[in-house]
DNA sequence: AACAGTAATGCAAACGTTTTCATTTTTGGC
DNA sequence: GCCAAAAATGAAAACGTTTGCATTACTGTT
């Protein structure tokens, strides 16, 4: 029984009593073949369970059909809404998406993207504005399609969607002093590396002033990690009476600290994070905080990347600011009624 | 300038003074090659910048080296941990991941099924036991390698890796048991379409017995639903003593419940949940549940669907149970001092 | 130094599509 | 019904690899 492994377009164009060219032109440019036609093709590709050759039309020069996104990681709330609704968008648009994660390493980042664009992805998407310079030049050498997200910046080195992290560190600020807090700490993840931290605290400074040394903690992105720093920040001999976190899990943990020592909030001290995250506004207390919009960052990047893949001459800068808004909710209070001693 | 687009095999055989088949042979089986002229190839790959062409490759009937992960969703807590363990555990294996997430919709599953296959992925990972009858016949017919991730079941159509949500089910309610509980409520999630959610319940069942009506509750993935519907509960005349959640995040709302209605937990009320999802030791009070190794199973499933694809002949059953262990931490108390009334 | 055996390389055909160009069919105006 | 114009289809050449087979280059033995 010599029977063929899978059929192929040749078989289709068989059944169907056409040729192969009508066959592919019917899946193509559906438009330049009759209806009737058209029908006889979709009856043999339903009877000889025909599944078209995506890697053979990519050769051709075609568009392979798929889109890559390179994220830190997948498995924190940070990224995973991005992801989800880029996904949804791309998927919208009958892409797939090819993804991959380098865990905060930019040189991993590059390897990665080699490795999509042997796929021959149609576009990419990356996290952040900093990337190695060798990322950017392999990019341009391909002329392949990308769009940095999550971060906003005037004059990125490409088109970026996302929000502006340094007005994210100002809003929160600016939220903690509009209370009358003077006396403020920060928990900051590592800030290099990780340009969104980096901006999100410069901000903060910019409108803080100067924080002493003895009020700045580092913690990674885990509850437990922030818990102990904050711990380690409120036990002190001086202590703040506003805490500003570089994100919502941090804040989270300098919650659980100070619940632990007994030192209520926000009666006794006012807590921000940055993020708004899912879940956020449901802890209690409910987290104040700064939203970043991360489904419609996802969402508006994803438009952005096919936009430019549509080979439309690149008009209009594709660069978009996704406005932040404040949500003031149930952990910073004014500081009048705070500790009086 | 008649310069071409990008290096191309042919490019790089010219550059290195040797044939192309010698330079795909140096990329595929390295050790049929001498080593000086790896190294003339290599050095020809750089200056060219060349990057081969996957598309052409899996043309020949060669692996395409992607991987397929059909998820419901990317963005919530239960698969994010699993997604990321299965692409490092893909990406260290060289393989690329396509991604797709279909909603919670079968058919939706079949159709991006159906586009992966178009890219002639080498492997595709699905998340539970329940599919269509034609996705399983799609890829029977195609005769790719498949996981079914996330649920465990002996007599599954596919070789699967994950836990027992029977067990799952059976060991909270058997907590909840020991500890002396007789009015138990539930709140799960809509059963229908959803495996894991109806084997948990299931095994709640098996241990609880009946559970009246008004004793049961629904509620999707969702804190403010679950909230709800907890509130709901807790409000009437006949109140239980413990809840048994379907899963972590919606313990997280019967606590909130609770909490908002002055019902302390654990003293007089025991709340269970099942997943431990990332956070759910740093909640307060710190969620007692049952562990379900989402890491472990995306890298047991990656791993298993690895080897299947190896060509290897189909040997020993990949079915893969990954065990389940009870957390018992704060919200969880013995019944004896309870409310007396 | 000649030989067999093995290791390394090259040649050319194949893989499944798309597209240009040429040819055939259909359409609509008279 | 006839004709030009437009629409639909077909033939064949490409696309960038891989691989079976044939050839050439080494290796060690006598």
């Amino acid at each position: 029984m010599a029977q063929r492994q899978h059929a192929d377009i040749i078989d289709v164009a068989k059944a169907a009593k056409v040729s192969p060219a009508t066959v592919s032109r019917a899946f193509n440019h559906p438009n330049l073949v009759r209806a009737d036609t058209r029908a006889k093709i979709q009856k043999a590709v339903d009877e000889l369970g025909y599944i078209r050759n995506r890697a053979a039309s990519a050769m051709h020069g075609e568009k392979s059909g798929a889109v890559g996104l390179i994220v830190p990681t997948i498995d924190n709330a940070i990224f995973s809404n991005l992801i989800q609704a880029f996904s949804t968008a791309l998927q919208d648009a009958g892409q797939s998406l090819l993804i991959a994660t380098h865990g905060y390493d930019q040189a991993t980042e590059h390897q990665l993207l080699r490795k999509l664009l042997e796929h021959r992805v149609d576009g990419v998407g990356l996290i952040g504005l900093s990337h190695l310079d060798r990322t950017f030049d392999l990019l341009a050498a391909r002329e392949t399609p990308a769009v940095l997200m999550w971060s906003f910046d005037d004059n990125a080195r490409l088109p970026c969607v996302g929000s502006d992290n340094f007005k994210a560190g100002v809003m929160a600020a600016q939220h903690i002093l509009d209370l009358g807090h003077r006396k403020v700490a920060t928990v900051f993840p590592p800030l290099d590396g990780n340009d969104r931290a980096e901006r999100r605290f410069a901000g903060a400074l910019s409108k803080l002033g100067e924080v002493p040394e003895e009020w700045r903690r580092t913690a990674r992105y885990h509850i437990g990690q922030a818990r102990e720093a904050a711990h380690d920040l409120l036990v002190g001999p001086h202590y703040p009476t506003a805490v500003l976190a570089g994100n919502d899990v941090i804040a989270r943990g300098v919650i659980s600290a100070a619940t632990g020592l007994g030192i209520r909030v926000p009666e006794d001290l006012t807590v921000m994070g940055i993020g708004d995250f899912t879940g956020s506004a449901d802890l209690t207390p409910a987290l104040s905080t700064v939203r970043i919009d991360a489904p419609r960052v996802g969402q508006a990047a994803a438009e952005a990347l096919l936009a430019r893949m549509g080979a439309k001459p690149r008009k209009a800068s594709a660069i978009q600011e996704i406005p932040l808004e404040l949500m003031v909710r149930d952990t910073s209070a004014s500081s009048r009624e705070t500790r009086a001693k």
